[in-house]
DNA sequence: TATGTTCTCTTGATAGGACATACTGCCTTT
DNA sequence: AAAGGCAGTATGTCCTATCAAGAGAACATA
């Protein structure tokens, strides 16, 4: 037993301490150094041999166990999950998934405007009659394969947008830089098959199958920034994600 | 502000402070009582008013926070997420939800066998070479309508099954009483068009669009117990969740 | 030998305190 | 009147302590 992990914490470091070991025990499950199905040392010895409190320390295992690379278990230890799990789905975009993969998105705005919303979209962003949102819809290729097609409505009060910034970056990003600070998503993912608009769009035939998701994403203020449907071409994208017990 | 709400805590019962704290402050908000966009009083305060300690107060507002019921904003305060958010994608089974809402599924078992793991399987579930499995398809039915067409293998030397059994109960019933403690489990949701072999099982034409799951559990000693192929009929099912960002 | 009890190890829950840091609004100063 | 600074307030982080409860092994007893 006793698998040493010699990870160094910064208490000087404006990481705060908890996060220090959870980014350190990652790397050691990631580079193989803790192997799937090992026993990490009891909670008390840890923390002892960091010179960290019990309560910082389960502090960073409880955030492992949820993100689904650690299980514990009363009275027996805590181990590394046996297989490679998936990281689970996160409050991104979808082009901050791809950047992060490596791959080199490009996108096509299609159609941009600045209009009047119509009772469903003030509806999902709770907006008051006659208020304004951008309108946009956006086709996402990678490689020059076309991937998603992305329709969205942004409330206008919180930074300007314009089509320039649409083909250069992604959506979250400009409302981040805009100031936005996203809390939480609520989406839908579901599945269609391609229509005679999409089809050809998405270089593919219509009848072939889809996966459709719709989004609504509120920011730390608690308003409604963003709503959306997305369609990916189902033989390129699908959802992975960890469910962990509670 | 000093929004009072007036729930108790049973000390002397075993559910613990924090979660009878979590219990009541989800009630509160879907009765009403807590409108959305309403600020809570601030920890210390209703750490106070329960006669809780502030880290068990905390660990409360956590797990709404998690559940992306609240939202916290540092020198500010806490308030209710101005909508109702869905709840998150929860480690339960279809049978689960199903009943949860009220409906009553049924459940046909198209086929069952014990039989012994091909590769793949044998890799989902981490078995070595000859070990044996069930492998079972299933029909699910909510009132008359034919929704979910379920494939799943389960390692077997958990529990015995039979097909009785899965007529009667969900799958994941029949493994906790036979004494599984699900951790977690990875899926991916996708999207295809309905087969031959599945349209008339669904009752729908072949071509009509179809969402895909794939999912592979894992329980509290880190064994991979059951993984399955699901596919369900896109008109009367899909994926809801709710994204927090951390 | 089989069974039941106890002991130990480990995680789970709770308390209470101390200091850090971010946001808001007011008040002062220019 | 506008800009800057300061204080108040709330959450964020971290600590020391202590008891509870589950699991499993060791041990004693019938």
């Amino acid at each position: 037993m006793a698998n040493q992990l010699n990870l160094s914490i910064d208490r000087s470091s404006p990481v705060p301490l908890y996060h220090q070991v959870v980014q350190g025990i990652e790397s050691a499950i990631h580079t193989g150094l803790l192997p799937p199905g090992s026993r990490l040392d009891n909670e008390i010895d840890l923390a002892a041999q960091l010179n960290l409190s019990r309560p910082t320390m389960r502090k960073a295992m409880d955030e492992l166990v949820r993100s689904g690379l650690l299980v514990r278990k009363r009275g027996v230890g805590t181990q590394v999950v046996s297989s490679q799990v998936r990281r689970p789905l996160e409050l991104s975009s979808l082009y901050d998934d791809l950047t992060n993969n490596g791959s080199k998105p490009t996108t096509e705005v299609l159609s941009f405007s600045h209009i009047e919303a119509d009772a469903p979209t003030r509806e999902a962003l709770q907006l008051p009659a006659g208020a304004k949102v951008y309108h946009f819809t956006r086709l996402r290729k990678v490689g020059g394969k076309p991937l998603a097609l992305m329709e969205n409505w942004v409330r206008d009060d919180i930074t300007p947008i314009d089509e320039a910034q649409l083909a250069a970056q992604g959506l979250y990003a400009i409302l981040r830089n805009g100031g936005v600070n996203f809390r939480l998503a609520s989406q839908r993912i579901g599945a269609m098959v391609a229509n005679d608009y999409q089809a050809p769009l998405l270089e593919t035939e219509p009848g072939l199958a889809l996966v459709t998701m719709e989004r609504t994403a509120v920011d730390d203020t608690g308003r409604m920034v963003e709503t959306g449907h997305h369609v990916y071409r189902a033989d390129s994208y699908s959802f992975e994600m960890t469910l962990v017990q509670r």
